[in-house]
DNA sequence: CTCCTTCCCTAACAAGTGTTTGGTAGATTA
DNA sequence: TAATCTACCAAACACTTGTTAGGGAAGGAG
């Protein structure tokens, strides 16, 4: 009736490796169950459904990346060295919760329609904020382009953050903070020669 | 026994909206019957199986794509100019296929898996063979700067454009060719003003 | 009128789904 | 030693899934 945190977050990061590799609807618990070494009926000592589940491991990524954010506009640098904060922030929950993030990256849409996930929505409209803010404050300061639309602009750079997850691996070829050097080189100075 | 090619194409592309809108494997075929007026048996009149209508549905957005690139490819145009014609061309197919190219995004690389659809493997690669070898043309003639890695630059320019199928909408504010515009002059010049 | 083709419905199938219930081995506590 | 708690198993539940088989209404062709 009170299963040790410990366990719950192993199988927790189980179930986040699984969702991830699978897709969300086409992993059974049966599934997650194997991937954990026991039968499906014994997760639910763990957990209340196969829901709960995935509400905590987005849950789990979203706190804390809105507390990184909301860390990055405290500093109240300026729109440049903030965009470089958020975009570097981004790479590393990337680096911590990569499951997470696919999973999201991939369900997030569906998922703010159902009631149950409503918060997602909430959160989305608050990180749009961080981003679409920071970039009005470039323009506006002259730091960045003012002839480009805001909001394209504002999906080319979250759209090209997030999906990172998809492709990156932990411990592969380049640490985060060096993704987020090459990628911040590219978005601000364009990857052509100027002529 | 011998449907007609009208009917089936009507019934495809209502079965590509409900699978982009829901996911592939989070729709039930009663789902596409209802969207189609009809019921669930009712399709295997049309059609194989759930499968054959994803794999249609790919195919006819990936064969014409591919066609679209080997084009412009044929055109033997400079690097940047390639890059600017293949990015035009991505979008161009967004705006005629959108379902598919959301599905495609979601779906492939779970897909790519499974025997059945191993052709979509194949066609990666021949995709990443354009872009990449665009890309190296450019850096070789000096027109692309030479101090990115050009693995992660061609993931960047890969994942903004597709994901762009996510929010696209066909008749909404932007024409495909002033995504591309703007999207390309981001790409090549950047978001900061030069300082 | 009859025959044939097209397109759909009705009704069911076996397999797989998330979930529940009751039980139990083993450690921990009293 | 006895009682309790933790973490799992075994077996089943109601329901949904993709799919199939047979039938029939509508319309054109002979």
């Amino acid at each position: 009736m009170r299963p040790s945190p410990e366990r719950h977050g192993q199988l927790l990061a189980t179930a986040a490796e699984v969702f991830a590799a699978e897709g969300y609807d086409a992993t059974t618990v049966r599934r997650i169950a194997d991937a954990a070494g026991m039968l499906a009926g014994s997760l639910y000592y763990h957990f209340d459904s196969k829901e709960a589940m995935l509400d905590e491991i987005l849950s789990g990524f979203l706190d804390e990346l809105r507390e990184g954010y909301d860390a990055v506009l405290a500093a109240a640098l300026g729109p440049r060295e903030t965009l470089e904060a958020l975009v570097t922030e981004s790479f590393r929950e990337i680096d911590r919760h990569r499951a997470a993030v696919a999973i999201y990256q991939k369900e997030s849409r569906q998922l703010a329609a159902q009631p149950r996930f409503r918060h997602l929505a909430d959160t989305q409209v608050h990180f749009e904020q961080a981003w679409l803010g920071t970039l009005e404050r470039g323009v506006a300061d002259g730091v960045f382009r003012d002839d480009l639309d805001i909001r394209l602009t504002y999906r080319f750079v979250r759209d090209t953050v997030w999906v990172a997850a998809s492709w990156y691996r932990p411990g592969g070829l380049h640490r985060p903070e060096e993704i987020a050097r090459q990628y911040l080189s590219v978005v601000l100075e364009g990857i052509a020669v100027p002529r």
